[in-house]
Formats: structure tokens, C-alpha cells, sequence
RNA sequence: GCGGGGGUGUCCGAGUCUGGUCAAAGGAGACAGGCUUAGGACCUGUUGCCGUAGGGCUGCGUGGGUUCAAACCCCACCCCCCGCACCA
């Protein structure tokens, strides 16, 4: 371990020393430019996040040693309000936050005070996750690192938004939103205790009346109307009458704030206790019958007005409470009621359900055999008959103009129309809650007024959208139909808040622009980043016109310049420097980001840049896994990035994140799957200084004239890897690669070494085939384990980096059939042998093998050729062979290999007919030494036509052209 | 619900696009043997069932179908995982 790290540490010098990663425009070259999300810091990077980066890395690496000016940048996300949350929740001193910083973060103690200056934070784990990315190796030009509060990025956002502005992509409007009424903040999942979603559904208020006094019920199921036979409020809370807008309302005192968050004018003008109401008779505004309002203990104050409307035959909370009071005779007359005319309600059925009765709660009711209102099982049996009745329920004829509808249409429809006569209105509210606020407190929905949007719904901007997906290459391609359904899904997306850092609106100082709308063009600043340092350009020298010449090739330079008091080469030089890099050739990140940022990307891609600049490529990937559970701060599993460093390398960890999984696919992380990578490359680069020792001066074809079949077989090998590998590497299948190079191409290796291990006279060629096999290998596997390769192409004597020398090429020359095929053969046989051995428990002195006759091979052979053609037919196969020589046994072979035939792949078909018969014998007596080592007996081979042939039971009639009869004494 | 991914041997996990060499790569675990003072280190072998000759049977979520031939193609169903936003 300790010399691995040495190693990771030299060569990053190195690299740095040479500035063989800064890429400047060379028109000699082609470009690939390549991106990933970058990262955000508000905590240090774990071995999660490092599997995304480290794939865009080795995706760099590998496209640079295909001969490509590579560009892959990085910058730090600073925007958004998570850093000042987490600072503030330091400054109130949360346990819970600064453990976690202690000990899992390993932030020093005294740097934690400094934390409640969020800036001071976010600076902290900038400068953490940079030293990381640098001791994991990544091939970044750090000279165009910006953070995205750095003044000139916000000009460069400045220029974005009024450019959507200007397209017409940018509206306003009201929008709910989940709301700490205490912090006065929205709120995400990360603000609230335990990060729940706060979600949020709209409930439609439907107004029951008694005179001019609205009870507005409160329903998520608004086509049921028709079939209410009371109202329900709970007896134990308060409620209020109140003045809303211009209408009397009761509903519990929780929803007072609530309403008055969703904008309504609320004055309450009376408080008291919910069993004040009981016994009152409303009027059903859809039926315009009068029900009676009931109470019961299930109706919860805290859920939207408190209010609520009940439909027994389907809803099961509402069959249960009617049937439980049915029977409460006593305290019925406590509140005045008449029990004999409660026990008269029956539920009114209105939704028909196949497979249900006429009343579907009762049957969900009984299903599960509930018999009290507070039974937690309820819910389910509510989701049940829920489910049944939106997707097969069809309204009944007591339904009036809904009747013989669709439940899911009538359910929209019934509330459309209910709220254009007045008769309903609607509120949001928490459908998950309670969700608290990391302060305490619990959230509820605000209507957001005058909200910023950008608007992905406008149809021409996703037409535009598409177009750019459709050219795009999506990796892994089973993805794309994912981001098809985005593009057509997103609507308006919200786009500044009130807090955070960031980027103020220019036309609205008043917001700031939140985190994920102002990072989907910003691959476009790199290009520039670099000038801009490097002049040290101040924002007010980047005029909306400076970007519009930069990016979009508009105005006249001389003017722009002068205006912006800018130097006209530098300017020029950067519209140039942008030319040559963009597009974007390869977009990368967790798959997670494809709902929001990566689809937002080509929005904006497409809003902003001529067809021609649209991105090209997005790569996404899965996430990491500890044990089985993601790797994430939430779930507390994280191994921080540069204490993974510590323990396990460079190296090490990037394989370890990378061939665990396909892209689609999570990975597996743990301490033994690194511990076993280590030992892996410990064993390359102790082969390597084995390899290296010896070394060959004689000529390829000097050397080429001595190979032995298995010599050719290893080199044939070798392509065949290389082949796999490079084609695994295009689509970004790098664990596919790595089990080719790493994996496979070892196993051959070891065969190799096994079957000439008592071969001599010919060490120049073995160390000549192994040096080539090496050489590839260590090449291939550079772009993954980039450290230890640079070592062994040193201690290979090799010039140069091996990080910019050119990744192998297959050479036809050496793709040897024959010779997989002879080996093939020598395998199959191998095991044949074995198998006999096992199941005849026998301890062989003598192995006899007898080849097949060659008029079995003239049949053979024409049997493939005519399967490959159609139909083959048995005289033809018989007529090759002379009338002399045909027996029965001539038919009967023939008969054989005709079913046989059939079962062989087309492919190996056409190898066995491009090499023809195969001189089984020789290739037997070639591989004697080795045959008889392994079967530890005496080998002895025989044409089954040979005159002198020693064949005690009569086995070398059966031989078959590749299957030699076999016989053991 | 909508959209996406997936269900393979004791376990993990390839193979599915392009049907046949698939009882199914590679690991892990287990068992046996070797090496060794010892080993959690390394090496060799075995690891669905049956079989004293290279064979047979069962088998890749379930049920059908196509085909000479299906883990792989088609249809239906069941189950699991992820996303559904204003938040990085």
C-alpha cells in the first residue's frame, strides 16, 4: 500500500510539471471537450461521488490516448441555500451536525467556528474536494477553475437569463410550495427533519351550506359528492367561524394561517368547540340534499379545513365512523340526536366497480375486519378501494350528466365544474405530513406570489428540445426513453428564491437564482475562464455584448471591444477558444440528475446556441452502494473520498467504483473489494518486473518464425481483448473493459504460461509474447489505474507518459483462427478426457486418442458448407466420399452429422470452413508434454485408419472430426 | 397512477440486443488435497441430480406461444427497486 501511494504521488507531479492535461486550442487535433456536474460544497466528496467523476476522468484519459485534444474542466457549485442552512443549524449548535463534521467529515475543531460564515464553509470543502480530485489523479486543467459566485460567472448568468428572457421563456406567477412559517423559508427535503418531501396535494372544498354559512369539506375524491350522507367534524377541536374573502366559513382553527398562507382573507368571528355543530343540517350543493353534520373522532383539525364530507359506500373511514355511531345510542342523545333516525342512514352508492358490491368500503371494510375508526389498517383499505374505483369505477346513473363516466374523468370534471358555479373551491395541503422544519416547526403550503419561472412547457423550446435529444448520444441508451418522458413532462420550473448565494435576476434584484437554473449552460465559461484570469477581466468589461460575440459570433468586434474597454485579440481569442472546444462532446453524471439538470442542460442548450454547438453526448450513471444500502449523507454510510485515499490509493479505488456495475447499474463499494484490487495490481506489477528483466533483441520476424501454434494463439488472444476493450470503452462500459484487460486477458495469460511451462529453447519468444501481452494490457488499463500504469512503463523502459501515448490498435495480421481453433480443440478434448477419468474413477497409465479418418472429414466439412447454404441433403454428403471406400458406416456418419450440424453457432461454422480440416494428430503431438502432464499418464495417438493401431475395445470407430475417440488404460 | 430499470445456481453476478459451442463466465462461500511450525496467505480440484467412457435428467420470476432448437424472441401475469421537482 505504502509503495502504491509513493507511486500515485510521483507521477501526479509529474503530470502537473509537464501540464500534460492543460488543453489549449490546437487545429492540428481534433477536440473532446468533456464535462461533469460539478460538485457542490457543502461537505467533503465520498467514495459515492467519486465513481461519476472518476468515470468522466477515465472517459478523458481513454479519448486522449485516442489521439484527442481532451479538455476536462472543473469548477465548484457555491449556489443555493444548503450551505446556509447547515451553517446556521452550527451556529444553533446541532449535535447531530457537528459530529458529523467532527468525526465523519474530519473537520478540525477550530475550523468549525469559522463554519458559521457560510462562505467560510463553502471555501473549506471547495478547497477539501479539490485535493481529493487531485490525489484520485483526475486529468483536469485546473487553470479554468471558477465558483459560480465569482462575479464574472454571474455576468455570464446575467447574459443567460436575459437571453430566456428575450426568447419569452421566463413568466410569472403563483405557485405552492412547502413553508416553514417560522424561518418564513421554503422548504425541500433537506430542510426538514428525517428529509422527507414535503408533498403536496390539492384538496377540493366543497361548500355545504346551511343558509349563507359554508362548510367547506375538505376531499381529495370530489365525483362523491353524490353520495354524501352527512358532514363530519371532530367533537374535541376547535373551530371557528370566520369571514374568508367574502363568504362565512367553518372550519377548524388550524386551518385559519393555512388559508391565509394560500392567500385568502381570513377574519375569524367566533370560536368554539367542534360538538357545537353537531346536529346541524346542511345542504349538498350537487344534490341539494339536506344532511346532517356528525361527529367523529377520525376527522383531523390539522388536515386542510377540518371539515369533512361522508361518503360511506366508498370511502372506508366513513362507513367505519357511520356504523360506530350507529351503535352509540348514548352518546347520540348526548348531543341531542335522535338515534333511531341515524340508525336510518344508509350509504348511497354512485360509483360502479367490477368485483365489488354495491358498497365497496364496506367490502374493504370486512375484508380486513375493521371494526373501529382509529384502525391503522384503514389507510390501506382506503388506498384499496381508492385504486379499484379510479382506474375500473364508472359513475352511476344517480350521478346525473356524469353518469356512465370514467371515475378518473369524472373525478376532474366534477371539480372543474363544481368551481366554476361557486359551489367548491380548492387548498393545498400537505399530503405527507406531519413534515417538520429542521427548526421545529411544522411546515405547511404557501401560495407563492409573483414567482420567477422558466417555462420547459412552452411547446417550440421542447420541439426545439427533441430535436437536440434525438442527435444526442445517450449512454446507456435504455435511458433515452427517460429522457423523452422528461422533456415532455416538465413544465414551468421555478428559478429564483429569496435566499442563498448566487446569482441576483437582473431584471428583479430582489431573487437570486437558484441552483439549478443557473448551471446548465455554464460548460459554455469554461472556454473562456482561463482568458478571463489570465487578463484579469473585470465583470463590467463583460457587456451582454461581449458574450454575444464570444458565444454567438454577433456584432462588430472593434466596437464591442472598445466599448467594453476590452483588448480586441483577447476577445477574439476567447470567441475563438470557444469555437474550437464546443460543443460539448460528452455531458456526465448520476443518473439521478436526468429529471432536473441534465435535461435542463439541453433546454437551455437548445434556447441559447445555434444547432450546431448543442451538446452531443450525455453519460449517466448509478450510485454507489455500502452493504447493499446507497451511499449517501442521509443514510450516515459515507467513506470520505480522502480517507478512502488514505486507506486504499488511487488506483485501487478507481477500479473498485468502476468494475463493480455497468453505468445503469449500482455499484458495490467496500473495504474488501479495494483490499482485493490492491493485491490485483500488486500482482500486474510484480509480473511486470518479471516481464521487464529479460529482454529480447531479435527481430518481430525473426522471433515470428519460431512461434509455436500457442504463440500465435496468445497473440490472437491479445486482439481479440484489445477489440473488446476498445469497443466496451466507446459505449463507456468501462467494467466490461476491465474484466477484458484486467480479467480475461489474464486468465489467457496463465494458459499460456501453463502450456509452455516445460517448453525450452524458445525464452526469447515466451518473453516476447508476454512483453507484448504486457504492453497492451498496461495500456488499456491506463486510463482506469493511471498511477501504477506510468510505473510499469518506466520500469518497460518505455519514453513518455503513458497517460499521452497512443491506446492500442488490433493487428489483423495476428488474429489467428486457425490457432483458436486448434486450441479450442485441445480444450474440448481436455476436458473430455477428464470427464472420463471422474466418472470412471480411473487412474490413467495410458491415454490413447484416435483421430478421425479424413473421408470423415471430406464429409464433415461438406455438411457445413451446405448448412450454411440450406438444406443439406445426404446423398451429396456420401458422394464425397469414393465408391471405394464407402461402407455403412459411411451413411450412418453422415446421417449423424447432418443432426449434429445443426447444433453448431453460424460463426464457428464459418471459422472451421476458412481453416479447413485441422491436422488433429499433429496438434495433439504437439501438445503431448502438456497433455500428459496434466492427465498425469502416457499419450499416445493413432489415425483411426492407421494399419498398426492398438485398440483393445474398439473405440477409434467412433472418432468425429474434432472429437477424438478416446480410449484409457 | 405515470415513467424507467430489474427478477439467473447457496449467495453476489455475467450472459438476453445478434436463439445453437449454456449445467450457464467470474467471484464469494462450502468441501477435499497440496504448501507450511501455523495460517484468515498461496496453489490444485470438487461444488443441481443421476451415471464405472466423453452421457442423461431437471433448470434461468410464473403461465402460455413461436422454433428443429429459448435464460435469450413474442404475449399475459406476479414481484422488487428508482424518479415524479422548485431541491442539491
Amino acid at each position: 500500500m505504502e509503495f502504491l501511494r509513493k507511486i500515485e504521488e510521483k507521477w501526479q507531479k509529474r503530470w502537473e510539471k509537464a501540464k500534460i492535461f492543460e488543453a489549449d486550442p490546437d487545429p492540428r487535433k481534433p477536440k473532446y471537450f468533456i464535462t461533469v456536474a460539478y460538485p457542490y460544497p457543502n461537505s467533503p466528496q465520498h467514495i459515492g461521488h467519486a465513481r461519476t467523476y472518476t468515470l468522466a476522468d477515465v472517459h478523458a484519459r481513454y479519448m486522449r490516448m485516442r489521439g484527442y485534444n481532451v479538455l476536462l474542466p472543473m469548477a465548484f457549485h457555491y449556489t443555493g441555500t444548503p450551505v446556509l442552512a447547515m451553517s446556521k443549524r452550527l451556529a444553533e449548535n446541532d449535535k447531530d451536525l457537528i459530529n458529523d463534521f467532527i468525526n465523519v467529515y474530519k473537520v478540525p475543531k477550530e475550523k468549525l467556528k469559522e463554519f458559521t460564515d457560510p462562505l467560510a464553509m463553502a471555501k473549506y470543502f471547495h478547497k477539501e474536494i479539490k485535493e481529493g480530485m487531485k490525489r484520485i489523479g483526475y486529468s483536469i486543467d485546473w487553470r479554468r477553475e471558477f465558483t459560480t459566485i465569482d462575479p464574472n460567472y454571474s455576468r455570464f448568468i446575467e447574459w443567460q437569463f436575459e437571453k430566456l428572457r428575450q426568447k419569452g421563456y421566463i413568466t410569472r406567477g403563483s405557485h405552492p410550495v412547502g413553508w416553514c412559517p417560522k424561518d418564513g423559508n421554503p422548504v425541500g427535503q433537506h430542510d426538514t427533519v428525517g428529509d422527507v418531501e414535503p408533498e403536496i396535494g390539492e384538496f377540493t372544498l366543497i361548500k355545504f351550506k346551511k343558509d349563507t354559512i359554508v362548510f367547506p369539506t375538505a376531499t381529495l375524491r370530489p365525483e362523491t359528492v353524490f353520495g354524501v350522507t352527512n358532514l363530519w367534524i371532530n367533537p374535541q377541536a376547535t373551530y371557528v367561524r370566520a369571514k374568508v374573502d367574502n363568504e362565512e366559513w367553518i372550519i377548524s382553527q388550524e386551518s385559519v394561517e393555512k388559508l391565509r398562507h394560500q392567500n385568502r382573507k381570513v377574519h375569524v368571528l367566533e370560536t368554539f368547540q367542534g360538538k357545537k355543530l353537531v346536529g346541524t343540517i346542511v345542504e349538498n350543493p350537487a344534490t341539494k340534499t339536506k344532511i346532517m353534520v356528525l361527529p367523529a373522532d377520525f376527522a383531523d383539525p390539522k388536515n386542510a379545513t377540518g371539515v369533512v364530507m361522508s361518503v360511506p359506500s366508498h370511502a372506508p373511514y366513513d362507513y367505519v365512523a357511520l356504523e360506530n355511531i350507529k351503535k352509540e345510542h348514548a352518546k347520540l342523545k348526548e348531543y341531542g340526536l335522535n338515534p333511531e333516525k341515524i340508525g336510518q342512514i344508509q350509504p348511497i352508492s354512485l360509483i360502479a366497480v367490477p368485483g365489488y358490491s354495491e358498497i365497496p368500503a364496506a367490502d374493504a371494510v370486512k375484508k380486513r375486519k375493521i371494526t373501529e375508526q382509529t384502525d391503522p389498517k384503514l389507510e390501506d383499505a382506503t388506498k384499496e378501494v381508492y385504486r379499484h374505483e379510479f382506474h375500473n369505477g364508472k359513475m352511476k346513473p344517480n350521478t346525473g350528466k356524469y353518469s356512465g363516466m370514467p371515475v378518473a374523468q369524472a373525478k376532474e370534471k366534477v371539480k372543474q365544474d363544481l368551481i366554476a358555479e361557486g359551489k367548491a373551491a380548492t387548498m393545498y395541503e400537505l399530503v405527507n405530513k406531519p413534515v417538520k422544519c429542521r427548526c421545529g416547526t411544522e411546515c405547511i403550503v404557501k401560495i407563492f406570489q409573483d414567482q420567477w419561472f422558466i417555462d420547459y412547457g412552452k411547446q417550440e423550446w421542447k420541439t426545439l428540445t427533441h430535436k437536440c435529444l434525438d442527435k444526442m448520444e445517450i449512454l446507456p441508451e435504455e435511458l433515452r426513453a427517460e429522457f423523452e418522458y422528461v422533456v415532455d413532462w416538465l413544465h414551468e420550473k421555478a428559478c429564483a428564491r429569496k435566499s442563498g448565494m448566487g446569482t441576483r435576476l437582473p431584471w428583479d434584484k430582489e431573487w437570486i437564482i437558484e441552483s439549478l437554473s443557473d448551471s446548465t449552460i455554464y460548460m459554455a465559461y469554461y472556454t473562456i475562464a482561463r482568458h478571463l484570469k489570465e487578463h484579469k477581466i473585470k465583470p463590467e468589461q463583460l457587456t451582454d455584448q461581449v458574450f454575444d460575440y464570444i458565444f454567438l459570433g454577433k456584432g462588430n468586434i472593434n466596437e464591442i471591444a472598445e466599448k467594453a474597454n476590452l483588448n480586441v485579440e483577447v476577445l477574439e481569442k476567447m470567441r475563438q477558444e470557444f469555437l474550437y472546444f464546443y460543443p460539448l462532446d460528452s455531458r456526465h453524471s448520476g443518473r439521478d440528475l436526468i429529471h432536473n439538470h441534465l435535461t435542463f442542460m439541453i433546454f437551455n442548450h437548445t434556447a441559447i446556441f445555434p444547432e450546431k454547438l448543442w451538446p452531443r453526448q450525455i453519460v449517466t450513471n448509478g450510485s454507489v452502494m455500502m452493504e447493499g444500502v446507497k451511499m449517501s449523507k442521509s443514510f450516515g454510510n459515507i467513506i470520505p473520498l480522502r480517507e478512502g485515499l488514505e486507506k486504499f490509493g488511487a488506483d485501487p479505488i478507481r477500479l473498485s467504483v468502476l468494475s463493480t456495475a455497468e453505468l445503469l447499474q449500482d455499484a458495490e463499494f467496500n473495504p474488501s473489494i479495494a483490499k482485493s484490487m490492491i493485491d490485483k495490481l500488486e500482482k500486474l506489477y510484480k509480473s511486470a518486473i518479471q516481464t521487464a528483466k529479460i529482454k529480447t533483441t531479435e527481430s518481430k520476424q525473426k522471433l515470428a518464425e519460431q512461434f509455436d501454434a500457442i504463440d500465435k494463439w496468445m497473440l490472437s488472444r491479445l486482439q481479440k481483448h484489445i477489440i473488446d476493450a476498445t469497443e466496451a470503452m466507446e459505449k463507456m462500459s468501462v467494467r466490461k473493459a476491465i474484466h477484458s484487460i484486467l480479467y480475461e486477458l489474464d486468465q489467457d495469460t496463465q494458459w499460456y504460461q501453463k502450456r509452455i511451462a516445460n517448453r525450452k529453447n524458445k525464452e526469447n519468444v515466451k518473453n516476447y509474447v508476454l512483453r507484448r501481452v504486457l504492453e497492451a494490457q498496461v495500456l488499456m488499463l491506463t486510463p482506469v489505474a493511471p498511477h501504477i500504469c506510468e510505473e510499469i512503463w518506466k520500469i518497460l523502459e518505455k519514453k513518455g507518459f503513458i497517460s499521452t501515448s497512443p491506446w492500442p490498435k488490433p493487428d489483423p495480421t495476428e488474429m489467428d483462427i486457425k490457432a483458436e481453433e486448434n486450441e479450442e480443440f485441445l480444450i474440448n478434448l481436455l476436458e473430455d478426457t477428464e470427464n472420463i477419468i471422474k466418472v470412471t474413477k480411473a487412474k490413467p497409465k495410458k491415454i490413447f486418442y484416435y483421430v478421425a479418418a479424413p473421408w470423415k472429414w471430406k464429409i464433415y466439412l461438406k455438411a457445413l458448407e451446405k448448412s450454411t447454404q440450406g438444406k443439406i441433403e445426404l446423398k451429396e454428403l456420401i458422394q464425397e466420399v469414393s465408391k471405394k471406400e464407402r461402407t455403412k458406416a459411411t451413411a450412418k456418419f453422415a446421417l449423424k452429422t447432418i443432426e449434429q450440424i445443426k447444433t453448431i453457432p453460424e460463426k464457428r461454422k464459418q471459422n472451421v470452413l476458412k481453416i479447413g480440416a485441422i491436422d488433429e494428430r499433429e496438434t495433439i503431438e504437439n501438445a503431448k508434454e502438456f497433455l500428459s502432464r496434466r492427465l498425469k499418464a502416457e499419450i499416445i495417438v493413432y489415425n483411426e485408419k492407421d494399419k498398426e493401431i492398438y485398440d483393445p475395445k474398439r473405440k477409434a470407430a467412433i472418432a468425429t472430426p474434432l472429437r477424438p475417440a478416446i480410449y484409457i488404460e
